[in-house]
DNA sequence: TCCCTGACTAAACATGCGTTCAGTACGTTG
DNA sequence: CAACGTACTGAACGCATGTTTAGTCAGGGA
């Protein structure tokens, strides 16, 4: 099941996608993925016509999948901003390699991350809407900034997971860990470091 | 001034530092590099013994300029937590090039990165902990992730500027539109997003 | 059965890479 | 002045790269 049960073709994306993640794209070389996945490098370019065909089909693969996945989120009637807390956990926490590419994509400027962004960011507009509403309509002053702060705590320790790692205890992604973070995300979001001690109505059943 | 009165192996540097910026080092040839500093290639090599030594002078220029800066910050009086603010203001509003060399060295986790963000983290420790004090010492809850939040706000625009300014009408690190982020982030850490109406004292001297 | 298409390979190609080498020009030191 | 070290150059070396080519092999329709 690993690789083999695969087409060469899918066996040498997924060499790429693991490579990429890891090395990035320019310090990868089309025989190293081709080797990877077990196979002549000639093929990398028979099946995708170059290494930039190779990793235009990694991309779509890797934003698919992501989009595949907000679009089940948008569908399910999730509470409040639980959700982008879930989609983090099933993305982002779910496979070490796609956060290592997600990592390398979201820092370029390419058309393929532009449009994940623009996804991510109307996504964080919607559940901040939800979010005002469930507050009661009020919204504090210059809300101007308030989704991208809410995509900065989100994508934060995704993009800082390899020098942020090693001063955290446990592993960042481990589902647990993950949702102690999002649970501190909302807190923040809603009251600030400070606001509302933890008196009544502390736990809530949601995330 | 621009380049041509530094010596060759300074030319070299800030040429190496500019590329290595825009595109990657391993992106990014000997060649290239002498070229932009109108140098001959074995100059690399004899300056820096390698492609990689040129790298390891790059980073140790770059990561020396930020902790200087940090420790000018550590120094002078600035009042609460302004200060992140303002460091962020000095160093990544700066240089466009200084921002793209970040980036790319923040997500790695080379020895420089690691020791990078373990400054950071220290100096959001810190700030969290006079803004604690001014708050009246009440810390709301758990408040394990709160340094990692601090940081995620303040650099999570600096490693998402490439996806994030075509969702901005001004430029992100203009220093009137950072100051309204740093704001921003000051408000959002203090009360949340839908906390305290701007009823009175809105205000504030610093920041 | 034949033939064709598509997956696949070994070998080779041209190019660009990091690096080395031999040598020139120059300011400093003896 | 001679000797030296240092900045610097053009040309070359060996090697790895992305890609091409020619060819093998299996499977499926006519």
């Amino acid at each position: 099941m690993p690789a083999s049960d695969l087409t060469g073709r899918a066996r040498l994306r997924e060499a790429a996608l693991r490579l990429f993640a890891e090395r990035g794209f320019a310090a990868t070389s089309a025989r190293a993925v081709a080797a990877a996945a077990g196979l002549s490098p000639a093929l990398v370019i028979h099946h995708f016509g170059s290494k930039e065909g190779l990793r235009a089909a990694v991309d779509e693969d890797v934003l698919g999948r992501i989009g595949a996945a907000l679009r089940d989120l948008d569908g399910g009637t999730e509470d409040l901003m639980a959700s982008l807390g879930v989609v983090s956990a099933r993305m982002f926490g779910a496979d070490p390699v796609l956060r290592g590419y997600l990592r390398r994509v979201l820092l370029e400027d390419s058309p393929a991350s532009a449009a994940l962004f623009a996804r991510l960011l109307a996504g964080a507009r919607a559940e901040l809407d939800r979010l005002t509403a469930a507050e009661g309509g009020r919204s504090g002053g210059e809300t101007e900034w308030a989704p991208f702060q809410m995509l900065c705590l989100i994508l934060g320790p995704l993009l800082l997971e390899p020098v942020m790692q090693p001063n955290v205890d446990r592993p960042m992604f481990d589902p647990e860990v993950l949702a102690g973070r999002s649970a501190a995300n909302q807190r923040l979001l809603r009251h600030g470091l400070f606001g509302q001690p933890p008196s009544i109505a502390d736990s809530q059943p949601g995330d």
